[in-house]
RNA sequence: CGGGGUGUGGCUCAGCUUGGUAGAGCGCUGCGUUCGGGACGCAGAGGUCGGAGGUUCAAAUCCUCUCACCCCGACCA
């Protein structure tokens, strides 16, 4: 039984996060491959959701998929002065191919800013050309010193829009609406909420001029970036030549986007919902909606329970649900409970000899409430109508796992207005969403970072901080015109 | 990449100090009995002791190197 354990978070978070993965199977490390994971069928599953719903999404906004090469030549990656600065580090590179030492060496794609750049090059002459609204899904590289599953992986999937517009004003526009599109999705599917924000020039993405954010709060007090969208000007424009006709007939570098989601949002959806118990999924995510375990003793019961079971579950799927029948013999129920609760399957049906009689089921939604004896409350629905009342069931849930995460995020935010109080925050390992003065300079951001590991996420947009409000900043007392989000992050 | 820790059947670990026939629990396979919150009996299968060198008559155990994973830090989605 230890085998099953699952580390509470109270007890050791990290060591519970990877519990939940293993437990959960959604992933291992590879090991054979320094950094790098196998996703397992269970977390591709959840990765496959988070894709169809983000691909309709950018479909529905007028872009169009396509596929760019994985090696990109080197002196692409040199183009960009800061693009090459930051990647660099990062870079692994291929110098041997075929049995012979290449004349150019590759770099495996850490991102595909300079390769499209070329291309889009290629393609654009005229305004007639633009917006070129192009998203890519793939798989990128960046070597890291450390690494966590889901949250930092030397090679890990994404998604990468890339656009090309005419004018700075309809790039931006683009930047936002994917900004947009990404907090839309983590709070409708993920049932995770998320900060909307600008970062400062410091952790903006290299070779961009503004990089827009997502942040998002996790369980213990830790700022995950979820989704980032940047306005690129005509960084990559100029490095590349990308040049079209203006209507004028003057010929001008085009102003381009770039915007990405990854497998990270997997540890973010883990870090939002999970519980000692182990994996929770908001069901517009989970890959099973509905499992259910039969019960049965005697052989006569075993085949009329299995057949409504099996009924059930095709009712169900009609009804559009995902459903498991989980009929296998050598295991008692009890332990299929705690299996799938483990996998995190949203709600789970018990039906034996005495439902059959009683036209009924039982449920039990994967986060239930326990009675005074300590057991996990149940719920008896009659068999007529089931997927209309677990559909609505399910739909609860998501919202119920949104406001709980809402609830989090609220209690899990402080103003702090004086230094003493916002180191205090962050001793001991602590962490939390401070919204706090800053006097918007780097040298103070990269002060408050080393002294206490916190680290400006963002500048709130959208009305998603506080209100606009001077005051003096907490490091250095100089003026402040707005609060900034402060937290240590994943 | 710096500091620390861990690598022994699928999983969790014992054995290492003091070298001498590789162990346990869980899981797995078969049969039987069980089955409304983690079943039990009987019989079985399964291990290059992370890898490579070295010391030795003999290495899981001692030495050197190396790889991977975990934690802390620096760097980053």
């Amino acid at each position: 039984m230890a085998e099953n354990r699952i580390t509470p978070r109270a007890e050791d978070y990290a060591q519970w996060y990877q519990d939940v993965i293993a437990q959960a199977q959604l992933a291992e490390a590879a090991g054979v491959v320094k950094g790098c994971m196998v996703i397992r069928p269970h977390g591709y599953a959840i990765w496959e959701a988070m894709q169809a719903d983000l691909d309709r999404r950018f479909k529905a906004t007028g872009h169009q998929n396509a596929s760019f090469p994985l090696l990109i030549p080197m002196s692409f990656m040199t183009k960009e002065a800061e693009h090459v600065e930051g990647f660099a580090p990062e870079l692994a590179v291929v110098t041997q191919a075929g049995g012979k030492e290449l004349e150019e060496p590759y770099a495996i794609r850490p991102t595909s800013e300079t390769i499209i750049g070329h291309f889009f090059s290629k393609w654009i002459d005229s305004h007639r050309d633009l917006p070129l609204l192009i998203n890519q899904w793939a798989n990128v590289m960046r070597w890291e010193l450390r690494t966590r599953l889901f949250l930092r992986t030397s090679e890990f999937l994404w998604q990468e829009g890339h656009t090309a517009h005419a004018t700075h004003a309809e790039a931006r526009e683009e930047a936002v609406r994917m900004h947009h599109v990404y907090r839309d999705f983590c709070h409708e599917i993920m049932a995770m909420p998320v900060i909307r924000g600008i970062k400062t020039a410091n952790e903006r993405f290299a070779g961009a001029l503004e990089t827009l954010t997502i942040e998002a709060l996790m369980q213990d007090g830790k700022a995950l970036q979820a989704g980032t969208s940047h306005d690129l000007g005509q960084n990559f424009g100029r490095a590349f030549d990308v040049q079209f006709q203006n209507d004028a007939g003057e010929r001008e570098y085009v102003w381009q986007t770039s915007w990405g989601v990854s497998t990270r949002l997997v540890g973010a959806l883990i870090m939002t919902h999970s519980d000692d118990d182990g994996l929770v999924l908001p069901p517009k995510l989970a890959p099973i909606h509905v499992v259910i375990v039969p019960i049965f003793r005697k052989d006569d019961e075993k085949v009329r329970v299995l057949e409504a079971a099996n009924r059930i579950a095709a009712e169900l799927r009609d009804d559009g649900l995902n459903v498991k029948v989980d009929d296998r013999v050598s295991l008692k129920p009890g332990a299929k409970y705690y299996e799938w609760e483990r996998k995190g399957v949203p709600l789970r049906i018990e039906i034996g000899p005495r439902d059959l009689d009683s036209e009924s089921v039982m449920t039990k939604l994967r986060v239930a409430a326990v009675d005074e004896s300590g057991r996990a409350v149940k719920e008896v629905r009659p068999m007529a109508d089931l997927g209309v009342s677990i559909g609505k069931t399910l739909d609860e849930f998501q919202t119920q796992l949104f406001d709980t995460a809402q609830a989090r995020l609220t209690a899990g935010t402080v103003h702090v207005d004086t230094w003493d109080d916002f180191v205090d925050v962050f001793k001991d390992g602590g962490s939390r969403f401070v919204y706090a003065h800053w006097d918007g300079t780097t040298e103070t951001e990269l002060a408050i970072k080393n002294e206490t590991k916190a680290t400006i996420r963002c500048l709130p947009t959208d009305g998603d901080g506080p209100e606009a409000e001077p005051g003096k900043c907490i490091k250095t007392g100089a003026d402040s015109a707005q609060r900034v989000l402060f937290a240590k992050n994943y």
